[in-house]
Formats: C-alpha cells, sequence, structure tokens
DNA sequence: TATGAATGAGGTTTCATTCAT
DNA sequence: CATGAATGAAACCTCATTCAT
C-alpha cells in the first residue's frame, strides 16, 4: 500500500513524461519495500513486486536492470536517503549536545523502528555480506559520515565536560549502540516483549550525558 | 572453516554405532554453518552443504528433515547453546557485578564477532520474521533469560552503589546493545573500518560502572 | 498420437490470443494423453509432456497448476467429455431400443479401445483410487448419468416386450460389461489375441435382446 | 506389526531353514500386496513393504531382485495362482454346464472383488501395459486356459441346448465380462454405488442360460 | 513505453539399491 | 543371513528474465 504522496507538484502539465515515470518508479520501489521487507531479498518474487506496484512484470526491468538492482535502489532511497536526515543535527543557540541527541535520536529511531524500513534494515544486516557494494556505499553514505559528525559532536560535548567519559569520543558507536537494539527487537520480539524504544533512548543519552547533578554541597 | 574438532580417539573399534552417526550429524553442521552463514538462508543449496560435509545429498536428509529443519538445528546448536554459557556468570567471591561483566561479556563477544557464528547471528536477525518458531525458541531460550539474569545482577549492582544509573535496572538491554554492535559492525564493516572490539565493550562497562573515582594514592 | 486438429484457420491475423492459448493447451493435452497413457501417471515425466507438446517445461504449469491437474484435466477432456456424446442416444422414429444400442455402442466402443483413450481408461481403472476426485466426478459425470440413460432405455425395451430378463432394468451393467471387457482386452492381449469388438458386442446385444424368432419367410 | 505366525509346522527340526525362509517370503508377499494395492506400484514405497512385513529394507532383495521382481512375484502367487482354482470346474454327475457356473463364478467373484486382490487386478490392468512380460504370463497362464476351458463347457453347454446363443462358444468373454465389472465397479465406485456382486453375476448366467421355461401350453 | 506468455536453469526432495557390519 | 546407513539419479516445480506484440 503506497503511502499516500504529496499532491503533484504544480507543474505537471509542463513534463508529463518524466513526471509520470518517476511516480511509476516510486510505486515500484513502495511495493519493493513491502515485498523485501516482509519475505527477505531471495523469498520476494519480481512478480509480486509489479503485481503491488500495478505494473506488468516487464516494465519492473524498464527501471531496474535486475533483481539486485532493485534492492539496492530500494536501500538508497528508502534507508540512506531518509536516514541522512539525522546527519543534518544542528545545535540551536544555547543547546547542548546532549539536548540536541535527546531532540533528535529517540523519535526517529522510534519511527524507524516500527515501519517497514525497521524491516529492511535488519534484512540488510544479514544480506549485507551478499551484497558488498551495498554495505559499501552504505558506509560511505551513512555510516562514515554519521560516525565523523558524531565524534565532532561528542568531542565538543567533551570539550564542554558534558560526558560521561571521554571514551565515547573514540567509541561514538556506543551512542547509537541502542538505537540499534531497539530496531531489532522491535522487529524480533516486539510482539511477546513489547519495548518502549523512546524510553529505553532517552534512559541511555541520560547515562552518557549525565544531566548536571546539583552540587552536592 | 569448521571448528577445531577433538582428536578422534584411538580406539576405533570401540566407537558405537550412535558415536559415529554424532560425528556425522556435527560433521554436517559445521557444513552448514559455513554455507548458511556465507550466503543466507535461500542462497545456501544442500547440494553444498552435503559436499562440503563430504556426505551425499540424501545423507544430510537422514539427519535433517528438510532445509528448514536443517537450518533450525545450526541455530539451536551453533547459536543458543554456546551462549547459553553467558548464562552462567557467577560472582567469584568478594568481586563486583562490573568485574564480573567485564570478565564475562567483551572475551565472549568478540570470539563470536569474528566467527562463523557472527555470521549466523547477523543473517538470523533478518530471516528471523520468517522463521518465527526459530525467533521464539530464540527469545525463550535465550533472551528471556539472559534479561532476567542481567536485571537481577544489575539490581544488584544498584544495591550497591555500583551503578551509574537506576534505570538500567529497567533496560539491561543497554547492557548488551554494543555487543549487537560489535557483532553487525565486525560483519559489515570490519573489514574496512576495524573496530577493536574488547576496548569497546570495556569502555562501555566504564561508562555503565564508573570506576570509584578515589585517588589512587 | 495427436487426433487430428482442424486445418489451421487461414486468417492467422485474426486469431486472438486466446485462440492460441487454447490451441497451445490442445497441444499439451494431446501430449500428456500420450504420455500419461504409455507410462502410466507416476512413471509419465512432466519434462517429456513438455517436449512432445514442442513448449517448455515451465509451460506446462502456465496451463495446470500441477501434475495431478493436468492429468485430471486430460480425463475430464480427453476421456468424460467425449463419452458424453454416448448420453445423447436417442431413439429414430420407429426405431427399438436394440435396434438404437446395436447402432450406437458398438463403434463407439471400437473407437475407443484402439486409442489411446482406452489406454487412459485402462489408468484409469487403477489409479482411480489413488484419485478420488477423479473417481468422483467421473462416477458423477459419466457413470451415474449412463446408469441412468440405460435404465431408462431398457425398461421401455422391457415394456415392449424386447428383453430377454426383466433383471436387466435391475442391473444395466450387464449392457455395458462387454464394452469395458473389450477395452481391456484390446489393450492388454489384443496383439497376441486379437479380439473383433464390434462381433462382440454385436453377439452381446443379440442375446440381450434377442431378434424376433418369426421365420424369416 | 508381523501377523501372529502359525504354530511351527510339525517337522520344524527337520528343515527348519528353509521353512523360515518360505514364511519370511510369504510374509513379505502379503506386505507388497498390501501397499502396492493400496498405492499403486510407482508409489509404493519398498522401505514400508520391508517395515509391514517385518524386515530389514535390504532384506527384501534376499527374496527378490528389485522391485519389478517383487511385483511380478506378487501378481503370480497372489493372482493368477488363486485364480487357477477356477479352472478346475467340473461338473458333477448330473450337473448342468450353467449349473456350475452357477455354483462357481459368483461367489468367487464376490472373495476377489472385495479383497485386496480385486485392487491388486485393477492395477494390474493399468499397468500391464508397462509390463509385458507379466501381461504375457497372465495371459499364458489364465487367460488363454480359462477361455479354452471356457469355450469347452460352452460347447458341450450348446450341445445339451442350455445355451441362449451359440454365439458365446466364439466370445467366451461375455461370460466373463460381468465379472471384470464387479471388480471394477466395487473398487472405484462400491463405497458410494454399493453393488449387489452375486446377484448380478446370478442373473446375467440366467440369461445367458436361461432355465428351462415351463413349457407355454 | 508497457505487457505478460514463454522459457529453462537451478533448487529441493524422494527413494531404489548397495554394501559394510 | 540380515540389516539399515549411505548414496545420487531423477523428478517436480519455481521464478528471474526475455521479447514479440
Amino acid at each position: 500500500m503506497p503511502a499516500p504522496r504529496a499532491a503533484r507538484p504544480r507543474r505537471s502539465r509542463l513534463r508529463p513524461r518524466a513526471e509520470k515515470a518517476r511516480l511509476k518508479r516510486e510505486r515500484i520501489l513502495d511495493a519493493a519495500l513491502e515485498e523485501f521487507s516482509r519475505k527477505g531479498f531471495a523469498a520476494a518474487r519480481m512478480e509480486d513486486v509489479a503485481q503491488r506496484a500495478g505494473v506488468g512484470k516487464g516494465t519492473v526491468y524498464l527501471y531496474f536492470d535486475d533483481k539486485d538492482a532493485l534492492f539496492e535502489g530500494l536501500v538508497h532511497e528508502m534507508v540512506i536517503a531518509p536516514l541522512a536526515g539525522l546527519l543534518e543535527m544542528r545545535p540551536a543557540p544555547g543547546e547542548s549536545v546532549g539536548q540536541i541527541l535527546r531532540r533528535a535520536i529517540p523519535p526517529a529511531i522510534a519511527r524507524v523502528a516500527r515501519t517497514r524500513v525497521g524491516d529492511l534494515l535488519r534484512l540488510l544486516i544479514g544480506e549485507g555480506v551478499r551484497f558488498p557494494k551495498l554495505a559499501e556505499s552504505y558506509r560511505r553514505l551513512w555510516i562514515e559520515p554519521m560516525t565523523a559528525r558524531m565524534r565532532e559532536l561528542l568531542a565538543q560535548a567533551h570539550a564542554q565536560g558534558e560526558l560521561a567519559s571521554e571514551a565515547l569520543v573514540k567509541f561514538p558507536h556506543l551512542v547509537v549502540a541502542p538505537a540499534l537494539v531497539a530496531i531489532i527487537w522491535t522487529g524480533l520480539f516486539g510482539r511477546a516483549l513489547p519495548l518502549d524504544v523512546q524510553a529505553m533512548l532517552g534512559a541511555h543519552l541520560d547515562i552518557l550525558f549525565p544531566r548536571p547533578s546539583r552540587p552536592r554541597s
């Protein structure tokens, strides 16, 4: 079920051809998201993707070279691109690093965890080994910039005395680790063992960025 | 890479039928571990498993009903059972909770992360949705007891004033989150972006269980 | 031996999609008739059917869900449907029941006995137990109506004093029994012990419907 | 579950070896009868035969060369041999041919029709084409002698004025045709459309061998 | 541009048969 | 003699991909 797309851009008369194509491509990606995240890469059938997208089987091949390309396109446009938003975290004036993260991370992760994007991410974790190109671009486009950005923020936090431990600058992974747990847990055990993702992530940030305790005095 | 098997007992005459069967079963599981972790569930070929195990194609079916059963058997005996060791963590006399965890977790995870078991775990994260029975027994046999045990230890730690935050008792997930990151990172980016797993896990524990900051003197 | 198909309509341009599909379906059924009747259900290979039909292996599965469905389709369209013709037997004006049967049965059976349809019928006798649905529809579509129709004719014959014995009304099976023998005999022993099917069936009807023994004068 | 074995034959000391072998062979044939008649030749599994006979899988091969040989042995000893009894029909003193047949045929056929032997016969009708050797020996050992014997009896009956029609001498098949119908009908439709086999066969013989009608006078 | 009928490589699974014990 | 673990040929069926329309 394609998510309701934003209203057609105004100039629909001007370039109807290209516009229609973009739309169809998006419909195919939506369908692929659903199928791949439900069944996994190997078990997803191209025919089902086409049917769900409401196009002919051959049409999918007009937009994507083959199944691999479809999967890669999917990961790029549905996972990597949306996550890129997180790279933009900028402190509002007077905002501490802890505050930025608390504001940006928990809601973003909670949202991802319960959508198809979470399913796809989980899938990607397992399939990554078999899609080295994909893992590589994932790394280049998201992991490395995110690590760098996080390290930057953490260094700044450390300079400002916000940080529980300097080691976080070396291992920024520790900041996002619970996010991963949230995504995986929700998909695998969420039904039987519900998890309050936002609360957990908040608690975690409270540990890493201890709120200034009142002076003991 | 088959795990090093114990040296063959010399008294081959004495080895009863059952023993030979057990050995062959293990050879098949080793082979399956290799194939499934390399290629994923769907892409792994039963024939390759058989060949790698040095048995005929039909022989695999004498030990496992079908491909699903082989995968499930593999996860049980290669992942769930070995991890069970972690449940046994017991404090040595006079040992703090932080010390127990520092002693038990980092080496265990570092070991898992670079073997095929790590690959299998990654795979399981993606395939779990399609093997609900598997996910369930994984949850029942390992996730739930581990969560409970961890909560116990954390409550104890909190009582002893070791803990950075009481919230950990509510979210023991936070203790193991970096372990998951270690396993995933190693598999997907370990080549390009090596990660010192033990150091990272140590740093994490140092944050959760702050070492008493009394002057060393 | 594929039944002679009607000459291809010349206007190949006009032939719509559905027509081509119907033709291909028929080609597959012809091939299946040959293979199943030669080798039996279990020993017939789907690949051979496809090859004989001149289509790819997968194509057969576009027309029939699986091997069972192909067999069932075959029996329906090659055995049950054609036999339905026999149900239509209607007396010409002034024709006695004996005359109808003499006119309709022997040629029909003789034709069936020496074609693949006979082979298929023989096969069906043995496989019927394992295709209960098939046996049931065979019974519903052909056996029961035929029994009823025959009983009707026989009652009428009896009323007209044509019949050797009233018991025939109770056991119309006795009228068709020799037809079965003809079909089976031809298939199993026909080579070594030829049987004049038409003569035998004629003789049988002469016994059941004794010709009036008035002196020929 | 091995059938309880009959008390050891008396001279069990004298040739215990051969006796035991004969018994085991018979157990295997019994099991084969059950399996082949239930599932058909191709679908019957050698392992199931062995299990039902209570012997090892390999043991069957000590008694029969292969699956074909087992099937052929089965048909010989379970079908052809028992039927041979029918060849022995001899008139009691003063008994007419009609009386002999009425005494011998209906009960024999009724018995066969509802046992596994009937199933096997049905099977044989379909498989015969694929077991030419079997069909041939069936023909040589049973069909031809039976036809000859029947013809003899019919000639005699004709000479005695018992016969409805001389044509029966030419087509003795007509005498046994209803027996075949009985066997087939019982197996395929017996459940839904029960048939009184004995009555039907009796009625048939009454037509072929009209009971001397009282003089019309 | 769009379609979907056709294809056949490739995968899983079964089972008759062998043979070391 | 008897066994049953092991084998691998063979069969069914699926599905990514192509291409004529």
